[in-house]
RNA sequence: GCCUCUGUAGCUCAGUUGGUAGAGCAGUGGACUGAAAAUCCACGUGUCGCUGGUUCGAUUCCGGCCGGAGGCA
């Protein structure tokens, strides 16, 4: 039986996923599954640049502001969320359209990774005391009698990733390298199409995204920036681009040009993170936003999900 | 107009008691399995403002010129 096929839109923030998915959308008569760690949360609407009311109307979004940002999110619960919501698509007789800059999740969806049962302990609260107390390099080298394999990929200051190791063998009994062998048993029950947008000339993404936190900050982020400090954020909500970077502002420390300045930064530095990753996909089809008109754009995407 | 300071990587600066130079930041590339908008790694040649002089050799010393900052008038 043949797989059905479901494109997949990537590409780094400020390259017009939103709209091009859309257009897309409509044309192909498309629901679109959302692949963005942020964008999950509520109220967190300006900085994450979610789609507008307007445009989640036209189109079912999925995985979209449904998250509080009180509450701890994961990849793994992302993969649930994300293949029912593909399934209900398909039920519907409807295409599944992923999109996001969220390469992790994206990954998790097109490889099937399959995460294994476990709760939640203090075990990681435990490992990160004791790497204060007794230095990483006792962990390092712990991690290395249970798992040589990951040990040995891990550099010492990669202090999260070895806790995180630990934490996935004392919890589970089972060493991190063996449990990602585990998690590829089965394939994907969809054919993907990836596409990604990027532009040819990285200046040109650059300075969309400079405009596009102009905008958001005319739009309000700074109000919005302050109910976000106001309101109890979990671990995971907290790490959006957008509201630490004007923080130092809120409190009086730096002008808002300074403060501008770092978010644009940043928000870059993502971009250029994001690149990166979507790069190991040898598959992946480059759609360059500065080489083509919208319409042209909408056209080679189908172009591209047609020939497949 | 005179005096003092100053001009070195995209930016901020260090340095060479004369043998053509190096940090931080920025930038680029890479990694990534339950925090991922997070986290981690790697990468440093640039007419040392221009021009003349001294010298085997000048970015370094001396003169002139051109920028910039401050002071005196």
């Amino acid at each position: 039986m043949k797989k059905p096929l479901i494109p997949v839109i990537v590409g780094p923030t400020a390259s017009g996923k939103t709209s091009l998915s859309i257009e897309l959308a409509e044309r192909l008569g498309g629901e679109i599954v959302s692949a963005d760690s942020m964008q999950i949360y509520k109220k967190m609407n300006i900085a994450t640049a979610k789609p507008t009311q307007q445009e989640m109307q036209a189109i079912p979004h999925h995985l979209i502001d449904f998250v509080e940002p009180g509450d701890e999110f994961s990849v793994a619960l992302y993969k649930t969320k994300a293949l029912a919501a593909i399934e209900g698509i398909l039920s519907r007789g409807k295409l599944p359209i992923v999109v996001g800059g969220t390469g992790l999740y994206v990954d998790t969806l097109i490889n099937n990774t399959e995460f294994l049962d476990y709760k939640k302990s203090d075990i990681r609260a435990v490992l990160e005391r004791r790497n204060e107390l007794e230095g990483t390099q006792k962990l390092l080298d712990e991690l290395y009698e249970i798992d040589p394999i990951s040990a040995d990929k891990l550099h010492i200051n990669d202090v999260k990733r070895i806790i995180r190791a630990l934490e996935v063998y004392y919890s589970t009994g089972k060493t991190i390298s063996e449990q990602c062998e585990l998690s590829h048993l089965t394939e994907s029950p969809y054919e993907w199409c990836l596409i990604c947008l990027d532009a040819k000339d990285r200046q040109y993404l650059y300075d969309r995204i400079n405009l596009r936190v102009d905008i958001m900050l005319d739009m309000g982020l700074l109000d919005e920036a302050r109910e976000f400090f106001r309101t109890e954020v979990s671990s995971t909500a907290r790490q959006a681009i957008g509201y630490k970077e004007l923080k130092p502002y809120i409190d009086g420390i730096v002008t808002l040009e300074q403060a501008t300045e770092k978010l644009k930064m940043e928000t870059r530095r993502y971009a250029k993170r994001q690149l990166t990753w979507f790069r190991r996909y040898k598959d992946i089809n480059w759609l360059y936003i500065d080489t083509f008109s919208r319409d042209e754009l909408l056209n080679r995407a189908l172009e591209i999900i047609n020939h497949r």
